[in-house]
DNA sequence: TAGTGGTCTAGACCACACA
DNA sequence: GTGTGGTCTAGACCACTAT
């Protein structure tokens, strides 16, 4: 059903659960892109495919003559997380809370984002989480997918651990892109709860898409999140 | 000085200025990858290689079968543009009034970023803008840069034009990279004069440091955004 | 000087879109 | 079937970093 991985990804794949796990720390230095070549037994031009993923989102930087050094293991794909991750790193104190675990329903009236006609009668699996930094909560994340393919789900699924992990674990489901919206808004007495800040105050409020590996499945994301502390980061890069 | 941009810088910034020049319409196919291939002379490969770059910043899509469709031409490298291009293209309507025209003088004391002992000795260049979509004023964008080796700067630059193409072509600056921070934050009266908010309304508030091909020269911007009618946005695909 | 990542070539086979 | 982008190979030369 699912295509196998191609052999850049399997190689990103590796190398990410590598540095999230520890085997590689920041500032470490990845395997030279000659040495993966002549290890992996496949051309350096797919080594560097990994490699500029694995930059894109943030996990390592490259440096001529220096090579590929791990800078920070994030949770999130793609473009946005969390500043302070090497403060973060040194404490350790990243958590997790469930505030609703997965339940199947409707989708919700106001869904931000339009749905297909298979979307809409497959009906939707929500589920809220919280992401603490040093114990402050700094993000309110509700999840939602169709009720589709996805056996057992509910049963299995434990919102403390990662989600995606869990996908591609349990069901061969892959993220392959995202795209997203940001806001300012005023917080919603919900919101501001569980982030513990006051009715009102400004909180960025990002509304995401994820293209999966199955072509007509897609995961949105809610993110409500407190940047009074930590702001959110990125970086892109040229050349 | 400067070192000679490489094929495929060239290849995508005369793409990238066929796009927002409108040579290329929004929804046009580019050439295909084996067209640029024989009409550059060049290998497939560094054709790829420019065609990612315009991906990853927005101006185009790629779609397997079809062709690298044009998506909508944006003023900011990198990640976050303003959603409703499309509609802001139909009726043309994007506008940048001057706010502040460049100045020199010292950096600010609350100055979100550190400085080299460089550039704090050379001072600063700094004006502001505000930019604006179908007549609503949406981003207000001081910019910051050291008063380094950029002769008649004062002179030369008008704040309607676009500051990346001015210093493309007095002084051959190329933006390479870009990192950001983001915060929702309750406007100032400054900004929220300029963004024709009410005092205290949620505010997107970025900062910004872009690299460039000068090794020790960095651009600052901090942005006001006022996302109440156009959200941001930005995609990433990992395939 | 040796090793690194950056750029580039000239091919190849594949899955997908479309007529 | 033809053309598209996606993946991949097996080389090459360069600029930069470190010793």
């Amino acid at each position: 059903m699912t295509a196998p991985a191609p052999s850049y990804r399997m190689l990103y794949n590796r190398l990410k659960k590598e540095i999230v796990s520890g085997i590689y720390k920041i500032s470490d230095v990845l395997p030279s892109e000659n040495e993966l070549t002549k290890v992996e037994k496949i051309a350096r031009s797919t080594v560097r495919q990994a490699l500029l993923q694995l930059e894109k989102e943030g996990y390592i930087v490259k440096r001529k003559g220096k090579g590929s050094i791990v800078a920070a293991n994030r949770r999130a794909l793609g473009v946005l997380n969390y500043q302070g991750f090497s403060a973060a790193m040194n404490g350790q104190v990243v958590s997790t809370l469930s505030v609703q675990v997965p339940k199947v329903g409707q989708w919700p009236d106001d869904f931000p984002f339009t749905l297909s006609a298979v979307e809409l009668k497959a009906g939707c699996v929500s589920f809220s989480r919280v992401r603490c930094l040093e114990k402050d909560p700094v993000m309110l994340e509700t999840s939602y997918l169709p009720n589709l393919n996805l056996p057992r789900f509910t049963r299995l699924y434990n919102p403390q651990n990662s989600f995606f992990d869990f996908l591609a674990q349990h069901y061969h489901i892959e993220i392959t892109g995202m795209e997203q919206e940001i806001r300012a808004v005023a917080s919603s007495s919900m919101a501001a709860k569980q982030l513990k800040l006051k009715k009102g105050d400004p909180l960025v409020l990002i509304h995401r898409k994820y293209q999966t590996n199955r072509s007509s499945l897609f995961i949105y994301s809610v993110l409500h999140c407190n940047t009074n502390k930590y702001a959110m980061s990125n970086e892109t890069n040229s050349r």
